[in-house]
DNA sequence: GATTTTGATGAAATAAAATCATGGTTCGCA
DNA sequence: TGCGAACCATGATTTTATTTCATCAAAATC
């Protein structure tokens, strides 16, 4: 018999091209969903998808991914109004604490479409750097902290988000590009372009060039679009996340490539206050915050629990 | 997580008004259905029923009767969109065989229904009394026969449609109107008024009278509200589903009595072709046959394979 | 051509759901 | 008011469904 959890592997395979993908993004294993397309495959006496890669949907497939996209936001509208009718009337704030620059990228759509979802809840953005990040949770400063690192404070809940590589960015006829991938030394000689942020919140230095005694010249501004002029004016080199730098490739200007072999790859966390970890309303931006990113974002991948 | 699964729990307890017969129509436990209404008020952190008879939704119970209600037709109209995607394109013919007089009174409902939903399907009535009913199966003279017995025969398929009791109908002033029931004696004196059907299709007269070697006089006539006139008038006694009877309970000119203690309970099933069960257009037409049974007739109740 | 990635598959382990057995409550009825 | 019937809840057990593990074969990549 068809259930929703069917619809959501079809959905997932569809939406990552193969069920290995799907199964990291669902937190199965890819037998598990293998297993279970065979199984509704026989059910329906019909193939799902066609065994192509990416993984085509056949007609049958299609069929019931619409039927998902008909139902899934009619469940989950259901669902967040039996969460407000059992919800306790508790303050419908939502602090949201963020440090990364790119971050913005996709926080902003999802917050819109979070908005949409519940009306009710005010959302604050709270800007700076702070010694203690998760720290505003206790003091009552954020609800909600986007951390690059699940720590294991009681008292502190951190769910993952997603994991994306960092590429180092550099204009297309320099010498370094003739590599497959950057090492420390590599930047020694070169300028290190960033965003006005601490080290600690800078993946490149806090986790490559500091550990090799790598210290390159440094240049600060705000703007992607200004990291990315200059290192298309030959001032210097960049690190930036994959999907931050794929509209820029296109152009030609720069060029990027990984860091060490294997990339550079950094984590990202939603931290909350154990005590609100089970409130639903902040627990779907959260799910709210996974959903747009994969949606939106090139390259990324999922992240388990463990940190 | 909600399943769909728990949906339906939610429909049949709602529809039934207690556990206890939601279970039946589902053909689980009690104990089953109990389990998963406890489990899902759990999730939810409230109550989904109020435990009165008959079981009253809450608010919330009554959000997901309405996202059951949203998201039922969809999915099962993907279903049948499925189901024709892999069908093999046999005749979607579908000749039905009826003996009793009163199945028309939800049979035509119900084909009503089940046009819209396979209007590719054309129906048609096969009617008269035959010695050997399902012999029509194998003669291929209809794809489909309503029968009060399953039988044990290779090729043929029988699945059950529901029960429901015969009772017995007299003046509203006749003597027998005293008793809690009747039973074979009573009816020796009087004058049985039935449709024309030949003796193996009158319950009352296979499993009550003739066992009891009780042979009342007989008379016969086409229509229900013709029965019902002649009883009113005192020509005699007649025999008719509960159902049927009720309607004209009200005007009180005729009473109803059960018929033995504990009542005279019949079966409906459905005899399809071993061949054509698996059949989903067949198959849906006896799912439609059920749900509209139990949707309009009053006091008919689930029936188990076990014949 | 060697290596990696991917999907399928059978067996084993784990989790979920249903049943069985039973107890307590409520309600109708003598 | 006492009895029986109908009904729901619950813990223990059994059954069924799902997931993982360990492999294999095929396809893609270098």
């Amino acid at each position: 018999m068809l259930t929703l959890k069917h619809l959501r592997v079809i959905e997932a395979i569809h939406a990552t091209g193969s069920i290995t993908r799907a199964a990291a993004r669902l937190y199965l294993t890819q037998s598990a969903l293998s297993h279970q397309l065979v199984a509704l495959e026989a059910h329906y006496g019909m193939p799902l998808f066609d065994r192509v890669r990416p993984m085509r949907l056949t007609a049958g497939g299609e069929r019931l991914l619409a039927l998902a996209r008909d139902i899934t936001p009619r469940i989950e509208a259901a669902e967040r109004d039996l969460a407000r009718l059992a919800g306790n009337p508790v303050a419908r704030r939502l602090r949201i604490a963020v440090e990364c620059h790119t971050c913005y990228d996709w926080l902003m759509p999802a917050m819109d479409v979070y908005r949409t979802r519940w009306p009710e809840v005010e959302m604050d953005l709270v800007g700076g750097f702070h010694a203690d990040p998760t720290g505003l949770l206790a003091a009552d400063r954020a609800d909600l902290v986007i951390v690059s690192e699940a720590g294991r404070q009681r008292d502190v809940a951190f769910e993952p988000l997603f994991r994306y590589e960092m590429l180092a960015l550099m204009a297309s006829a320099h010498p370094l590009a003739a590599k497959r991938f950057l090492q420390a030394e590599d930047f020694a000689a070169e300028t290190l372009i960033t965003y006005p942020a601490p080290d600690r919140l800078l993946d490149l230095v806090r986790r490559v060039l500091k550990p090799a005694g790598v210290h390159p010249e440094r240049r600060q501004t705000e703007l992607t679009i200004a990291i990315v002029q200059l290192v298309a004016s030959r001032k210097g080199l960049a690190a930036l996340p994959a999907w931050a730098v794929a509209p820029y490739l296109e152009r030609g200007y720069v060029v990027a490539r990984p860091i060490r072999s294997g990339g550079l790859w950094s984590d990202l966390y939603a931290a909350v206050r154990a005590n609100d970890a089970a409130q639903s309303w902040l627990n779907d931006f959260i799910v709210t915050l996974r959903e747009q990113a994969f949606m939106s974002l090139p390259g990324i991948e999922p992240l388990t629990e463990a940190g």
